[in-house]
RNA sequence: GCGGGAGUAGCUCAGUUGGUAGAGCAUCAGCCUUCCAAGCUGAGGGUCGCGGAUUCGAGUUCCGUCUCCCGCUCCA
């Protein structure tokens, strides 16, 4: 199958079974933001859990947080974010170096000052004492002319800035005959501005000064709370703090299905260590969260590692995860080495001493950051790319008809088992609910008594239960079910009351877990 | 943002030179059969993406707009 008819075909299964809707679908939608369904949620749940559980309960250096959406939003100015994404930005496409379009403009008038003081200078050796530089500068044609440009710039500048008018700042660069400082090169993009960050305001007084903004990563709510969690939950190096939750960021293109929105919830790890182990730590790290992947059985083709070759600011060692979704092998996990950037910035921009004090060396520092950060809706849709499986099922007529499966880690699955009685009458529905009232305790259940039971088998499938339990006339007399295995349609015979202790090991997180120790 | 394609029932799609909207599957109710989606009877469900224009009359023609998909671009 083309991988592009694939990834149509999951967009489709997904709505069509209840995993993923279009967000405000009743009134045509809204561009990149999507709903969970009934099937979605849970399975999204499932995967929470299962990575909540693997860094926190497997962990007992590991704590975990839920900070607020809102922050400070001086903790945006010391992060970086701010400063980077508020300003009009271009980049050179020779270089592919990126440039504040303003700075740029500065530096030319800069120059053009410096043009002025050489020519000065030059004056005044010339004429000795008897030169005036007050004459000099109103009647020398050189001096003038640089003067009428820089003025003639600045103005075009501010108003260009005062307006947000970009192309009028792309038109300056031009007009100035502005290079890149590095290649010299004069082939700049567009300039845009790179205002990734959703804003609104605190309370309901429409001020620029209660301006906050939602947060785009929920790792800063972890840094500015390290000294909270160090301190109340006395956390030795080193020791994780690990939070789920949602971030902003407002993309300039967001596409893609579930893989790049505007809206879209990380799983983050932060794990604090004494500097000059980060190298150390990070590669611990790396392995750990490779091994939480493959636990869950995908095929290990399905996913690569890639190293960073471009550092972001903060970092100074970086690997991707990268699964390969229909487009493409794309980013679905970060270890990203923070050094101890993020928290020496907050200490600077707080004024507040964001140190560890380390009894052992018997001294103080601030803590460097190993991160590990996943996208949940990245890995949702990951978990439902390598389930998806079109088969063809052998009839008894020699025919054969296709079905199709969705082969979700058992534990993940938002139906873990479905009890059916095969009729619905000789009192089998009633045996049935004896049972599912039994499990559900234990499992996420489903009960179905609607159509033939080979169309429930169907049904089921195309939501990836893993089991299903069938009651038959055979089940009143000798209390035993059948098993039907989702991925081998194969059947098995047991006894009622064997029933949880096998499910259990089936689906029971737990077992899955395990692997990881 | 630019270019291309698409939008009619939950899904897949018909709908003729413009004349009051259809099928199959699905859903619901009932009957029948019962271990891998296919029996019978009946029912519900659509402001044809939205808005405007032309017309006596628009799913159909024209303009605008929104959304989705693909490619380019972007992605600290």
């Amino acid at each position: 199958m083309a991988q592009e008819d694939l990834f149509k075909k999951i967009i489709a299964h997904a709505k069509e079974y209840g995993f993923i809707f279009p967000s405000t679908e009743i009134y045509d939608g809204l561009s990149a933001v999507y709903d969970y369904g009934q099937n979605g949620a849970q399975l999204k749940e499932n995967i929470k859990k299962y990575w909540w559980d693997a860094m926190v309960k497997l962990n007992e250096n590991i704590v975990p947080l839920d900070a607020a959406i809102f922050m400070h939003p001086k903790t945006w100015e010391a992060s970086g974010h701010l400063s980077a994404f508020n300003d009009p930005m271009i980049d050179n496409k020779d270089s592919q170096k990126r440039y504040r379009a303003d700075e740029l403009v500065e530096d030319y008038i800069e120059k053009q000052q410096a043009k002025i003081d050489k020519e000065i200078t030059k004056a005044k050796k010339k004429f000795g004492d008897d030169f005036d530089e007050e004459q000099f500068v109103t009647t020398n044609k050189r001096v003038v002319a640089y003067k009428e440009k820089i003025e003639n710039t600045r103005n075009k500048l501010i108003k260009a800035l005062e307006d947000d008018d970009l192309e009028a700042l792309k038109q300056l660069i031009d007009e100035c005959e502005i290079a890149d400082p590095v290649s010299g090169s004069k082939n700049w993009t567009e300039v845009r501005q790179f205002n990734l960050m959703f804003d609104t305001r605190l309370g309901s007084v429409s001020d620029d000064s209660n301006k906050v903004y939602l947060r785009p990563e929920t790792a800063q709510g972890i840094f500015v709370n390290y000294l909270n969690v160090q301190k109340t939950g006395r956390m030795k190096l080193p020791f994780g703090i690990a939070q789920i939750g949602k971030a902003f960021r407002n993309e300039i293109v967001a596409r893609q299905f579930i893989f790049r929105m505007r809206e879209f919830e990380q799983m983050e790890m932060q794990y604090f260590v004494q500097p000059g182990e980060e190298q150390k730590w990070f590669e611990h790290w790396k392995n750990v969260r490779v091994k939480w992947h493959n636990a869950l059985g995908i095929d290990e083709n399905m996913f690569r590692l890639h190293e960073h070759d471009k550092l972001a600011h903060y970092a100074n060692a970086a690997y991707d995860i990268e699964f390969k979704f229909p487009f493409g092998f794309k980013e679905l996990e970060g270890i990203h080495s923070r050094t101890d950037f993020d928290l020496s910035q907050h200490q600077e921009y707080s004024g507040k001493k964001i140190q560890y004090f380390d009894s052992e060396r018997n001294e103080s520092y601030v803590p460097y950051v190993v991160e590990t950060s996943i996208g949940l809706d990245r890995m949702f849709l990951a978990v439902l790319t390598a389930a998806y499986h079109e088969e063809e099922v052998p009839k008894e007529n020699g025919k054969s008809e296709q079905r199709v499966v969705l082969k979700l880690p058992p534990t993940l699955a938002p139906i873990q088992l479905a009890v059916l009685p095969l009729v619905k009458k000789d009192g089998l529905p009633k045996k049935a609910r004896e049972i599912i009232d039994e499990l559900k305790l234990d499992f996420i259940c489903q009960y179905e008594e609607k159509d033939s039971i080979g169309k429930r088998y169907r049904r089921q499938d195309a939501i990836g239960t893993p089991y299903c339990i069938t009651i038959d006339h055979q089940t009143l007399e000798d209390d035993t079910v059948t098993i039907r295995d989702r991925d081998t349609m194969e059947q098995e015979r047991v006894s009622v009351n064997e029933l949880s202790a096998i499910l259990d090991k089936k689906v029971n997180m737990k077992h899955l877990l395990k692997k990881l120790v």
